[in-house]
DNA sequence: TAGATATCTCCAGAGACTATAGGTTTGGAG
DNA sequence: CTCCAAACCTATAGTCTCTGGAGATATCTA
């Protein structure tokens, strides 16, 4: 049996965010000590590093959640697990997408900058306050 | 005189949003009418577009409130708002580099599913329940 | 002048934690 | 066995950038 401390220090997860877990329903309530502590054993070990690995993959809570909910019924077809996945995949390389926008056009911007000039010729500045001064959308 | 309703118009701003940036001092405190509600004039419109456009640029508020003050003062040399620009490329970049790990990570996962199979060989939960199946740290 | 629309303030919620306060339990040393 | 520090408990508030609602007031149009 392994102490909520013991839990945190072999997944990696703080301790207040294991409790968060099971208050948002990903951790069952654990089992309790005469004293009122959580108990925890291998199950609870294994859960807590399928949740953290899917965070740090970038999957939300609830995308979490229905993903456990799925592991439950081991026989049914895995569609819907492929389904979160994917479209997990697609908001990520839809963020990729965004960010190396904004990464031209911030480039862009400090480019015409060397740091040495008065604010009110500054290309940072009036980049900032003029749009018509970008590249692209965004 | 623009309520502020004309001003959310004109700039693609929300209502609360401005009377957000407000309490955040991004924004002057407005005048009022007679009635107190808001009264704008050109200049707030302008500071509110460089308020937006920075956003969408995905500089935060205070990194905002820094560039605002620093374009109060027209003659001082721009260096700051050039490191400002500058870190934040930075970040942008370094977030970009953790996304395309995640894309790869997450497109090896879902090429293994065919969405077809059974739960418990499906290689997307087996992957969240076993971090030695990955390529790369994350 | 009536009614519709816009605005006001204040408060709560989102997401995923993190931190604090004030109290109780546990585990190891003496 | 006793004591004390460390770990644990609950409950609550704060982070960040908004967004939305309730209930009251102001403004505009017909």
């Amino acid at each position: 049996m392994l102490s909520i401390g013991d839990l945190s220090k072999r997944t990696g997860v703080k301790v207040p965010t294991i409790r968060y877990y099971e208050q948002m329903g990903l951790l069952a309530a654990a089992e309790r000590s005469e004293g009122n502590q959580r108990r925890y054993e291998r199950q609870d070990l294994e859960r807590l590093a399928f949740i953290r690995h899917a965070r740090d993959l970038g999957l939300d809570i609830s995308a979490i959640r229905e993903l456990i909910a799925l592991s439950q019924h081991p026989h049914q077809p895995c569609g819907n697990a492929d389904r979160i996945a994917t479209d997990h995949l697609k908001s990520v390389r839809d963020k990729i997408e965004k960010l190396k926008k904004l990464e031209q056009e911030l480039a862009r911007i400090v480019s015409h900058c060397d740091g040495d000039h008065a604010i009110e010729d500054c290309y940072v500045i009036r980049s900032l306050s003029d749009h018509g001064l970008c590249d692209s959308e965004h």
